[in-house]
DNA sequence: AGTATCTGTCTTGTATAGAGTACATGTGTC
DNA sequence: GACACATGTACTCTATACAAGACAGATACT
């Protein structure tokens, strides 16, 4: 492997990374900075790639992959030398999933949507300041839209992102988006304001509708969870063909709108 | 800090606690304890009683939950001053369950397991010694066993437990199993000896079979799951009513045996 | 009012965890 | 065989993360 940049990912987001760089690191952010990556990459490394990748010493980066194997956080991957994420992280997500009401029926919402309408169906969430997919269920097209649990995406991509902002002061919006997040996979580029002015008329509206966002052949219908009247804790979702029509979109919409309402917590 | 303990819970066990107590402690150690903490008693705690819990101090404990909340890997409770388990750990669980095929394989199968036969079905591993309930499925009886996901029970109180030490050495059996393991719930004590023995000759049946050791009302199925020839990476069980007849008995140890057959990897 | 017990933040000294470096071992290539 | 480059372990040295304690503000009970 002489190039190793392979696995080049975005890892300087949450956790600011680099900072005074030469300096001593504590030694949870390393974890944190190595759990991310793993999660980032979706694949075993090995040890000294890893310390590489998230820019630690070799010899510090074996004495905690050493304890979080120990702990169970991580496995030793099958073939030999390789890490990732281990039996106890699931163990722990699991138990995340039962202390939270919403995330449980979240899921069983979005199956029971793309079962009945046979499009891809979301669940997202805001996590630490970004879009989250955190329960997606495939749809039943030939050709389906894919797009793997866990994955975060630039909010202003999203319909859910201009539904999860409803409420939020200006300038922590402006926090939350980069530069970057507004220019779209295709290259052209949002202007923050009409973002803002969008997120306002979908609070408002109750729902969200955007075409041909991150691709030009989809689009993407949303609907707000309410965790306290005024708050959005989450959104559902589906994923149509750009050509769906006015009509059948707005069964859809209704449709998705009646299930948020149902998971919402209307206190 | 005289009482206290009424949150006492078993922590002493992965990670060996207390040692020469009054010394410092490694801040990521703190962070394992805590999760393992969370773990075990599957509710939010208030960041002082935590401190109390792992025996931390209140101002580390303050700064190690800053970081984690920070990270997404705890969030606060809804109530306010709370803590519990965050998204990103249900994230980077199902970042597991995807990297790993026997689990997504075994969890199905599990589901359909208790699906067809009415009966509780669970799949077991090893987690760092100990045998743990990885998914749970829990059947149509109208008194059902409940056992939840992540449990972790002594070794020898399980069929599972004596299909999953197959082919290791007596020392390390002695090892992963206490004294107090020996003890079962009712009082009653077994013998290493007799448990080494169970190993030995459920290992050459492929199947193991105990009745009334958890409870007087049981009777476990299992089945063992092969990752290589020879190494038992998972089992999974089926929890019957006691006076289950013996031809049923037999029926469903078949089947279960031909479950975990197709979930082996035979190498 | 006074007392007691919380929570959350901040400051300071020092034990120690992390960084750097070296070395033994393994593997692949020329 | 010599070289380049891995992995995994072991060793010091010192910058700093942890511990302890003080502090202000809440809440609660007498």
């Amino acid at each position: 492997m002489q190039d190793g940049n392979a696995l080049a990912v975005r890892l300087d987001d949450g956790l600011d990374e680099d900072k005074a760089s030469g300096s001593r690191e504590k030694g949870l952010n390393r974890v944190l900075q190595i759990l991310e990556f793993l999660h980032a990459t979706q694949r075993a490394i090995g040890i000294g790639d890893l310390a590489k990748a998230v820019s630690a010493p070799r010899s510090t980066t074996y004495t905690l992959v050493r304890s979080l194997v120990d702990a169970g956080l991580l496995e030793m991957a099958g073939d030999g030398n390789r890490v990732y994420f281990g039996k106890k992280l699931y163990l722990y997500g699991m138990d995340y999933v039962r202390g939270n009401d919403l995330l449980r029926r979240g899921r069983q919402e979005v199956d029971n949507l793309s079962r009945e309408t046979g499009e891809t169906s979301e669940l997202c969430m805001l996590q630490s300041g970004r879009y989250t997919i955190v329960h997606s269920s495939p749809g039943t097209r030939p050709f389906r839209i894919s797009s793997a649990t866990g994955l975060q995406i630039p909010l202003p991509w999203t319909a859910s992102g201009r539904l999860l902002l409803a409420g939020f002061e200006r300038a922590v919006i402006e926090d939350m988006v980069s530069e970057d997040d507004l220019v779209l996979p295709d290259g052209r580029r949002l202007l923050l304001d009409d973002f803002i002015a969008d997120i306002a008329t979908s609070g408002a509206a109750g729902y969200c509708v955007t075409s041909g966002l991150v691709d030009a052949y989809t689009k993407c219908l949303a609907a707000p969870v309410f965790s306290a009247p005024g708050k959005v804790e989450a959104t559902i979702c589906l994923v149509v063909p750009i050509d769906t029509s006015g009509e059948k979109t707005d069964d859809l919409i209704a449709m998705l709108r009646e299930r948020a309402a149902r998971l919402s917590i209307t206190g």
